[in-house]
DNA sequence: CCCCTCCCTTGACCTGGGTCAAGGCGCCGG
DNA sequence: CCGGCGCCTTGACCCAGGTCAAGGGAGGGG
C-alpha cells in the first residue's frame, strides 16, 4: 500500500460521481476532499483487514476490490465485490471496532480514505448522507441474505446459474469480470467444483464457456435451475 | 396475526425503552406513537414474508421473533433471533421494496408497526435517529458475515460451541432459549445432525446437556474448537 | 390410566462436494 | 526454441452431513 496525493480538484470531481455524494454543494465536496488522503494500490494489494482496528472507511474511485473471509484452512469466502463509487469499509464507522472482513484490490485501484470523524462531522451537517448511507447498508445487507440462502439452502449449480443471469443482465452473453478461483471463492466453493459445474452445464447444453466467455445458450432452463422463480 | 390498539402512553414508554429512540424528547415519542399501530401475535404466528411488499416495520416490544429463509424443499435457514426494542423489517424502508426474510414469532410478541413515512419524517427532524439506525445496521451486517464465515468455511460443531459460548455469556450453565429444532436452522443444520454433534460433544467431555440445559464442563476447549483464537 | 402428539435421539445409508494428485495449455523470460 | 509458471481441468477418493426410518419419553387430553 503507498499513499498518494491527489489534487483537490480531482477529489472534488471523484466524491461529486459517487452516489453516496450526491446532492452536496461543492463547498461541501471541498471540504471531504481535504480531510481525505487519496490511495493507489497495485492488483492483489491488501486495503484492510478482518479485525483491524478501523479508523475510518475507503471511497472507491477507480477499480474493483473483494471483501472476503478466510477459514482456518485459508480457504476463503468473498461476500462482495465493490467497484467505483462505492464505499467499502464503513460499517466500523456507526458501531466502533474493527473491520468484520479484509478488503483486497482485484484491479489497480484509486480510492480516497475518508477518517471516521470528517465524515460524522459532515454527515451531522447533512443528513442526507445517512440516508444515502442507510441505503448502501440496506442493499449490503440483502446482498448478504442472498448468499447465506445460497450457502444453506442451495447446491452450487443454482448459484452458479443465478450468479451468470446476473452477470449477464439478460443478454445471453457474458464476459466474466473476475478469475475463476475468484467466482469460486464468491459461490462459496473452490475452483474444481466449479470447473466440474461448468462442465456439467455445458454438457447438458445449457451453456457454452471459452475462456473467459459464457455464452447463456438456454436461459430459461438456467433460471429455473437458479430457483427464482419469481417472475 | 390479529390488531389491538394500544393505548397512546403505554407506546410512548415502549419506544422510551428501545435503544433506537434513545434521547428524543417526550413529544417527539408521542408524535411517532400516534402515527403507530400497535400489533400482538401467539407463538409461531407470522410478522411478515420474504418477498412481501413493505409499506413499514416493527418495533418488538415484548417476545422474540426470528427472521429466517426457506429453501425451496422447506429447510429453513435463521438469520437472526430479534428481542425487546429492536426493529426488524427495516431494510426496506431505506431501499424500497420488499422484505428479505421472514418474520416469525418465537413467543408471544407484542409489537409496533412504524409506517415508513412516519419514521422518515420524524427523522428528518432528528437525525439522531438515523445514526441509531445505521449502528443496528452496521450490527446486523456483522452478524450476518459471522454467519456466512461459519456457513462456508466451518464445520457444524465449531458453530454450535460458537453460539453456545456466546448464550452463555461467560457463564459455564445455560437454558437454550430457542427449541432444538430453531437452534439447528439458526446453525444451518438440521435436527438430527446437531442431536449428534451434541452428542460426541458430551462423549468428550466438553458439556453436558439435560433438556434444554447445557453446562460447560470444558470452556477452554469449545473456545478452541469454536476457532476463536482472539482471546 | 392410557394413548396421542410433539420433540428429540439414534442408526443405516447416500451424496454433494472437498482433497489430493496429475496433467494440459497459454504466456513469458532466457 | 525451450523450460517454468499460472491457471484451469479432470480423475480418484473420502467424508461431513443430509435423508429416511424407527423408536423413546414427557406432557396433555380423554
Amino acid at each position: 500500500m503507498r499513499s498518494q496525493a491527489f489534487r483537490d480538484e480531482e477529489k472534488v470531481k471523484a466524491l461529486a460521481g459517487s452516489p453516496l455524494f450526491q446532492g452536496l454543494g461543492p463547498e461541501d465536496l471541498a471540504a471531504v476532499g481535504r480531510s481525505t488522503a487519496g490511495r493507489s494500490f497495485r492488483t492483489g494489494e491488501l486495503l484492510f483487514l478482518a479485525g483491524q482496528e478501523a479508523r475510518g472507511f475507503f471511497l472507491i474511485l477507480e477499480g474493483r476490490v473483494k471483501l472476503s473471509r478466510f477459514g482456518s484452512d485459508g480457504r476463503e469466502q468473498v461476500l462482495h465485490i465493490l467497484g467505483a463509487g462505492e464505499p467499502c469499509g464503513e460499517v466500523p464507522v456507526f458501531e466502533g471496532g474493527v473491520y468484520p472482513a479484509t478488503c483486497t484490490s482485484l484491479t489497480p485501484v484509486r480510492a480516497l480514505y475518508l477518517p471516521r470523524e470528517a465524515f460524522l462531522g459532515l454527515a451531522r451537517q447533512r443528513p442526507q448522507l445517512l440516508l444515502g448511507m442507510l441505503a448502501i447498508l440496506s442493499r449490503r445487507l440483502r446482498a448478504l441474505v442472498e448468499l447465506v440462502d445460497d450457502l444453506a439452502l442451495k447446491e452450487v449449480a443454482p448459484r452458479l446459474a443465478r450468479c451468470l443471469l446476473e452477470e449477464a443482465g439478460g443478454r445471453d452473453i457474458l464476459e466474466l469480470s473476475i478469475s475463476k478461483a475468484n467466482l469460486a471463492a464468491r459461490l462459496g466453493t473452490i475452483p474444481e467444483t466449479l470447473s466440474r459445474v461448468l462442465a456439467r452445464l455445458q454438457r447438458e447444453g445449457l451453456l457454452e464457456v471459452e475462456g473467459r466467455t459464457v455464452r447463456l445458450l438456454d436461459p430459461a432452463a438456467l433460471r429455473r435451475l437458479s430457483g427464482n422463480d419469481s417472475p
